[in-house]
DNA sequence: GCCGTTTTCGGCCCGACTGTTTTCAGTCG
């Protein structure tokens, strides 16, 4: 369903209609996605849709339909004018709705591969807006596209934005570099890469040596924007990366933005607004003279909108505002919440470290309990402990239990 | 098309970067 919303909206762009209807559309799909609600089932409990914010009269009419039908009638019209692969289109950088429409109505180009014919004729050329370089920068797009689309695990990201991190501490005036996006919210993939930079050397109008040294990191694949305060990139392995350069005063406005998400962002500058402020990375403002009334950090931006600081975590437009302006947040699981761990392999068979090494460092990461589970002999394992190792294993075990001070009070074992 | 702590009408988030349009439109995050 929220698909479907969201590919009406996008052709509703592509057709010229009006914005706010189609940012409409778009907060639709986002509350489809997000709801708790089932809304197949709730489908013909119109008041019960009409409690999900950005769910009115319309777009419940419109999630009836789905359900029912498998679709609704305006993204039917509308396929109908223009034919679904004009929705891949947009999925091309720096292809949006109106340069769609452009190509569609100007050159009846209506997908990915007629475009790229279209490019190879020549044809593009003389169009308005398609200089050399927008006709290279979408050729130049679709062999990317072609190449390598989606997201990230966030552990093949973090490691990039730790590379890339002490790269950056490296220059002289660059004191703090911090992740954000969706790898500080902890998500489990990420679709780019946003670091974050401070120091003397992002100081306003002075940027122009940090800027060439970030364009110059040697795992760069292709630049794709250089500015005043941010560098874009790709690395060969396709993720994106967005560094941008900061004033430390700003610093708590900008780390605030660029942590996301979206949706957690639109809410909070909505919530500002109300309150006769304006929020943007720089900084959170009176909208009457534009005085600051807080950037530096994101505890006092959060206090001054009469909320509680939350973890990143949270930002996902869930709830989470309304629950910190009622001082009501949730608390997170953290790691010290973790008081054993059930399932560990030492070097006996596949793991890397020794009973000993194990236990200490479940020790040092505050563990009330572990347990040794590895593996026995059977067809599958070649390395799995026949009867006598296994005995032996419990032993040692025993042995590093008593040498580390235990009671080995719950010590047993079970052949699994 | 949705929504409401002055409103059922009249609003709706904000700024950077790019390319090409001599003053700005389009895209992106």
């Amino acid at each position: 369903m929220a698909r479907l919303l969201a590919e009406t909206a996008d052709l509703l762009e592509i057709d010229g209609g009006d914005g706010f209807r189609i940012r409409s559309y778009r907060r639709a799909a986002e509350a489809a996605e997000q709801t708790t609600v089932d809304l197949t089932a709730a489908a013909g409990d119109t008041a019960r849709l009409l409690e999900i914010p950005g769910i009115g009269k319309g777009m419940a009419t419109n999630l009836q339909a789905i359900a029912t039908s498998g679709t609704l009638p305006l993204r039917e019209e509308l396929l109908a004018k223009y034919g679904s692969s004009l929705l891949e289109l947009l999925k091309l950088p720096g292809m949006g709705p109106k340069t769609v429409a452009l190509l569609w109505s100007a050159a009846q180009i209506a997908s990915i591969d007629e475009l790229a014919e279209a490019i190879e004729a020549g044809r593009l050329a003389g169009l308005p807006r398609m200089g050399d370089k927008q006709i290279e920068k979408l050729r130049k797009g679709i062999e990317d596209y072609r190449r390598s689309a989606g997201r990230y695990r966030i552990d093949v990201a973090e490691e990039a934005a730790q590379r890339i991190g002490a790269y950056l501490l490296a220059f002289p005036g660059i004191e703090k570099v911090t992740p954000a996006g969706s790898l500080r919210r902890g998500r489990e993939t990420a679709g780019d890469l946003d670091l974050l930079v401070t120091g003397p050397a992002c100081a306003p109008e002075h940027t122009a040596g940090a800027v060439d040294y970030v364009a110059a990191y040697p795992g760069i694949l292709n630049i794709i924007a250089k500015g005043e305060n941010k560098v874009s990139f790709h690395l060969a392995n396709g993720l994106q990366v967005d560094v941008r350069l900061l004033p430390s005063a700003s610093y708590g406005a900008a780390l605030q933005y660029f942590t996301g998400s979206k949706a957690h962002n639109v809410s909070l500058r909505q919530r500002a607004l109300k309150m006769g402020y304006t929020l943007s990375e720089w900084a959170l403002a009176r909208l009457d003279d534009n005085s600051t009334v807080a950037a530096a950090t994101e505890e006092e931006i959060y206090a001054a909108l009469g909320m509680d600081w939350m973890p990143a975590e949270l930002r996902e437009n869930l709830g989470e505002i309304e629950a910190a302006a009622r001082h009501a947040l949730p608390r997170l699981i953290e790691k010290s919440d973790i008081r054993g761990d059930l399932h560990m392999h030492t070097n006996a068979t596949d793991g890397h470290n020794t009973i000993r090494e194990m236990a200490e460092a479940a020790v040092a990461a505050g563990f009330g309990y572990i347990a040794i589970t590895d593996h026995s002999k059977n067809l599958a394992m070649t390395n799995g402990l026949d009867d006598k190792r296994a005995l032996e294993h419990v032993a040692r075990i025993k042995e590093v239990d008593r040498e580390m001070g235990g009671a080995h009070s719950g010590l047993r074992w079970d052949r699994g």
